[in-house]
DNA sequence: CCGTTAGATTACAATTCCGTAACGTGTCGT
DNA sequence: ACGACACGTTACGGAATTGTAATCTAACGG
């Protein structure tokens, strides 16, 4: 596990950057905010361990920024005060969790852990079917490992088709869904869609991940199965 | 506060919406998985109570097919097995909290008021300065009410802004950020664009919120304060 | 007060995106 | 096997989006 130590004093920091590879974690430890949140904002650390007396730029002020530019590392803020004020601050910035100085080390330990294993089961804002994935904050597609650039109109249809997996997406869904629509049929601007889907997702790849169903609609599955 | 109620046992059921009415909640009870399923997709409820054991769609299945519509409503689920492994598949699809029958009414209570502060207090996947917010899974903005529509690279410039919410953001940050490159000054792409963000979520509205700070760059405030 | 410069605004052209229509292909029932 | 029908594919035109360039306006320095 990849820590990074954002702590002034040098005592602390050592101690605590020690302690840490005896525990098998590999470290990072700056002494100022200003580097703090340059090394956070590079996402390498799966863990960031804050004090929040910093010289220059304040923890709580890094924090704050670091949230801001949509970063969701987890924080453990250290702090020489116990003051409730100062914790719901930390809090409120966007920290996981809170520790008083001094503190035992194992108790350290125990709350990295925690915070690390809560942030790694919490839902990412992306959707996966089998070896197809959508970033939904980017708006982007990935399937094996390969970028692809879906238009507006493509991507939502595929984000529809993928939060109904295995189920079949009849036309009138998409209809209602997608577009405000009452006339389902008129035209084959679902067909065409579709199409233009299948020429990016599927057309490269050996095996098709949106299938139609006679009569009904389309299913998207993550193997290959064709019902 | 609004509770959903999916239980198809009469009596447990009938139990459920009398004490939480009498706690001060106003209650939907229903019987079967697809009327469940179909309320929480209503959005009307802060908060769903499951069973797991129920005729046509099971509990299981309402949960997963709820959450892949990407609809995050607290739940809490109620099941007969006390088996771990249930407690788990419950967890992975969904739920929020768990309890097995028979229950004493008070706890139930307590979990309720627990997963619902939980939830609120989760950072809703949308940014806002001041009266401007951005609802970063639709990718459409909102300004005292009035929905404004951008275009993506328009979306994406505001949402660099707003996340750098009163700092100032150079021409060289954006060049980097929202087009690959190096360039930097050959052409006034970032001036038109700014000026076309301007139109959309100033210019019918009295406090602008995008200034510009001659010489470094922009900045969006919340208040209207100029610098 | 005037010239210089940074930024604002407008106009325009290239590209992309989207819906329509026409046509091609495969599947099903008889 | 044949026709009907559902879906696939391709081509085209209009609209939206985006970058470039030219022109206009306001701030700043001296």
């Amino acid at each position: 596990m990849d820590v990074l130590i954002v702590e002034d004093d040098a005592l602390l920091g050592k101690a605590l950057q020690k302690g840490l590879e005896e525990a098998g974690c590999s470290c990072v430890w700056v002494t100022d905010g200003k580097r703090g949140l340059d090394e956070a904002l590079a996402q390498n650390a799966d863990v960031v361990v804050l004090d929040l007396m910093l010289p220059e730029v304040s923890g709580l002020e890094v924090l704050r920024r670091l949230r801001r530019q949509g970063v969701h590392t987890p924080v453990l803020v250290l702090s020489a005060l116990s003051e409730v004020d100062e914790r719901v601050h930390g809090l409120q910035a966007g920290a996981d969790d809170y520790l008083v100085k001094p503190f035992a080390f194992p108790e350290l330990m125990a709350r990295l852990n925690v915070i690390t294993r809560r942030s790694q089961q919490q839902t990412t804002p992306t959707l996966s079917v089998g070896p197809l994935s959508l970033e939904l904050s980017s708006r982007t597609a990935e399937r094996e490992g390969r970028r692809i650039d879906l238009t507006p109109t493509e991507f939502r249809l595929l984000e529809y088709l993928v939060r109904n997996a295995g189920d079949v997406v009849t036309r009138r869904m998409l209809c209602e869904h997608l577009w405000d629509a009452d006339w389902e049929g008129v035209t084959n601007v679902i067909e065409v869609h579709i199409n233009r889907l299948r020429s990016k997702i599927d057309r490269d790849f050996d095996m098709p991940l949106l299938h139609t169903v006679r009569g009904r609609g389309y299913v998207i599955r993550g193997d290959g199965a064709g019902r």
